[in-house]
DNA sequence: TAGATTGTTAATCGATTAACAATC
DNA sequence: TAGATTGTTAATCGATTAACAATC
């Protein structure tokens, strides 16, 4: 039933998470049983599209019935490789930092997060939730010597490459970069951005063009 | 040279920031020149690309010379809406909430933070860089009385809907939501999404076929 | 069996890239 | 003028939608 994934197109990926989102939802309402119709009632893509993507990855449905919600659920945890734990550090413990440690959801899909890091003295040795914010220079050894999986960067856009290259040293296998700026990584080093800005800016730009059609 | 906009795909839209923020450290290194090609090998678009994008909305280079850069950098900050100011408040005083308001970053675009709210009483009445922190009761009169243009929901995905409702009863005009749920408003009403877990599934995803590569 | 709904192919639509004439 | 680079059209590529045969 698996089929290759190395093809897949990222549009494909970023639509997996709200599908299993909504399954999730139907599970606690327990619903066991999902059309592609259905889902995209609730989801907002076409039956079509839903059917096209799932079938990337096998023929999870079955014809006349529909998907099983349980089973789709899992398969796409697993698609997105959500069925295994990551070591994760947070590199800046400010706001953003401490936002993210705090939310407890990311711990409950299997992101680990094992220590905090800073430059600032008045914060190196604090716990939050019992993680210990530790010194920046500590950080590529402890990348290193934990075998951490995810550097989470939420420094100035100043430190960012800085700070990108110390996780780098330390292998780290993926980054998820908050800062306002655009990493230099090797290629075996998966980079994911939340580059905030950018969204605000998009908002602004509807709502100036909802501004303009409203004049016509 | 003004075209009509109304038609622009968001993918257009979603590069723009990248090109403005680059254009900016060009004018920050005094370069006040750039070719399509020269903005390609920055950002890593294609330089064809760059062109089709700018010729949505006008001519603004020159044959044989390329784009004047201080020019530019205003034309996109224009098309973006970033030449006026927006009121905006912030609701859900918790670490993102504060993440947010203490990112002046935002403000100096003219992001105008006027209010925050939250439910809880120890942080009512708090003032987080001169920003009040107020009932959350009182967010609808708030939202109408002072005109804000957006409302940042920091809460819970509980109260997100709740939150949604309250500013768009006080006319609010768009909405950037960091809450993990899809929000329903009217269509008048312009919405932006940060949905931090389907930005790190997607990482996790990438580690996932990154390491199933190697295998290879 | 009849009805429902998937899996999958074909058609359409939209976005990106290539090419080059226009022009500074 | 010669050289450079845009603006813009045409070609290609990829993603979405439609349609329907397969099948539960």
């Amino acid at each position: 039933m698996e089929r290759d994934h190395s093809k897949i197109s990222m549009a494909v990926i970023r639509r997996l998470p709200k599908y299993r989102r909504y399954l999730e939802e139907l599970l606690n309402n327990d619903i066991h049983r999902i059309s592609s119709n259905e889902l995209s009632k609730m989801t907002g893509f076409t039956a079509s599209q839903i059917r096209q993507d799932l079938n990337n990855f096998g023929g999870f449905g079955q014809q006349g019935y529909g998907y099983n919600v349980e089973a789709l659920y899992e398969e796409i945890g697993k698609i997105l490789g959500l069925d295994r734990e990551y070591e994760t550090v947070i590199v800046g413990a400010g706001n953003l930092g401490q936002a993210i440690v705090n939310y407890t959801n990311f711990e409950k899909s299997g992101f680990k997060m094992r220590a905090m890091f800073d430059v600032n003295p008045k914060l190196i040795g604090l716990k939050i939730r019992d993680i210990e914010i530790k010194d920046a220079d500590e950080l590529e050894t402890f990348v290193r010597e934990n075998n951490i999986d995810i550097g989470i960067i939420c420094t100035t856009k100043e430190q960012a490459q800085i700070v990108a290259d110390q996780l780098v040293r330390g292998n780290i296998r993926g980054i998820w970069n908050f800062a306002p700026a655009d990493l230099q990584v090797p290629d075996h080093v998966m980079l994911e951005n939340v580059h905030l800005s950018e969204s605000l800016f998009t908002l602004s730009y509807l709502l100036k063009s909802q501004s303009e059609d409203e004049e016509r």
